[in-house]
DNA sequence: TGAAAAGCAAGAGCACTGCTCACTTTTCTT
DNA sequence: AAGAAAAGTGAGCAGTGCTCTTGCTTTTCA
């Protein structure tokens, strides 16, 4: 074996082996997280369950907030993916209100399956605890799958409104990267709207404000979604005909 | 002295000043709740601060918990006092669409003023705690003043729309016990997509969800806000004339 | 091939937490 | 005035995040 056939893989071995405690530890911690919730999460239960010295898992994660950080990224990552994959897996790719509907119900299914994920990206943020920089491009995915689809329904629609409120112009001008200001204001405040309902359904059932008053079998979710998906991705023209 | 001089107001004095030190207690909880959030929240720390000994709080608090329930329910009284008086301001009572613009607009004030204690109430529910039944008379009271409004406006209105889907009859069926049933199922629903669009666009504001994409100065909630009271309180009846 | 460098794990230790318990002190009641 | 009840104390337990030193292994390079 001439030396150089040992460092063909050089750069894997040892940085193989830490990516795969890494990731076995965001695994434990997942599955912490389940059942303690985030504010316990432990960072010695997690050692414990590895076999290791508390100590070392700081070798992989600075800090309990960094751990904290990895595991919101993950959880936004895949939320988006369920609600992209639903999005994709319509039958007709041209029936945005299917496609609208599948996205949303996609993302409470994801909510109700992954209650503490869920809470730790939605919830409350952990005090003290800003969020990186890192967090901002995976948490948009979901969003932009809502206002993609209204840009594809009413992208080029001819804006016969009357001119909007400047201030609500201004107010909403840090979407524009998103559409490109393909979307008249009006409609525009509706997304932020619809997107703000989506989220509030979700977490006032999740989180138990929907006891004794909503049931919690999805039943009004899917008809308030409906409701939604119609009347964002109808034009008024289209509605009169 | 006569020993009777020192006990005539035997029903009170202790319990006032247990009463003053639980006021106290609580006081310096949510002083501290403000800097550093509620999971963070020592019984040590409340302790130093009022000079005592930190075992000395658990004769007015059997554990953390029944401390955080007793803020609970201080905020949801807090918020709804907000929101109430909010709504008795009015000028003209009869102008159900301000009273309604100011409750909504009251509430975004309220929870921008106490974010800490707004995330306690409406953020993810504290891992492992159970809300006890005292505070679900007080959570009430907020959505309360919204679906009063509505039914003020609309309470006896002729229902002509078509039967509603009995799955969605019997989901809302929860409500009734707000309602007294005078409102119908549709608008029963679109009361709760409201209620869930004040509180999903009051929490993404706070919770950071908006950076880069709405502006903070509460135009854009305004401008909902309006529409809203516009769509609830209105009945298509009246817009027709 | 052998030595220097870098990565890794361990364990002791610090300062903190919620909570309990036996004990003393204070206050109210009889 | 004596006894009972309530309030306050401090030590202690089991747990936490995190740091630092001490060795060991792997990689790198001359």
């Amino acid at each position: 074996m001439s030396p150089s056939n040992s460092t063909p893989k050089a750069p894997g071995v040892r940085a193989r082996i830490r990516a795969e405690l890494t990731a076995a530890i965001k695994a434990s911690a997942r599955r912490q997280l389940a059942t303690e919730g985030a504010s316990s999460l432990s960072l010695r239960a997690i050692a414990r369950e590895l076999d290791m010295a508390s100590s070392a898992i700081y070798r992989y994660f600075a800090s309990r907030d960094e751990l904290l950080t990895a595991l919101i990224i993950d959880a936004y990552d895949a939320v988006a993916d369920a609600v992209e994959a639903a999005d994709a897996a319509a039958v007709d790719q041209d029936d945005l209100v299917a496609r609208f509907c599948n996205a949303a119900t996609a993302l409470r299914a994801w909510a109700f399956e992954h209650p503490h994920e869920y809470a730790l990206i939605f919830g409350s943020p952990i005090p003290g605890y800003e969020a990186p920089q890192d967090t901002i491009d995976p948490a948009g995915r979901v969003p932009f799958v809502i206002i993609s689809l209204v840009v594809m329904a009413r992208g080029g629609e001819h804006d016969t409104s009357p001119p909007a409120d400047p201030a609500l112009v201004s107010a909403l001008s840090g979407l524009d990267g998103f559409t490109g200001s393909l979307l008249p204001t009006p409609l525009l405040s509706e997304v932020v709207s619809a997107w703000a309902q989506l989220f509030g359904m979700i977490s006032l059932e999740l989180f138990g404000h929907f006891k004794n008053s909503v049931a919690d079998d999805g039943v009004y979710y899917g008809h308030a979604v409906r409701d939604m998906a119609n009347r964002l991705l109808t034009s008024p023209a289209e509605a009169a005909t």
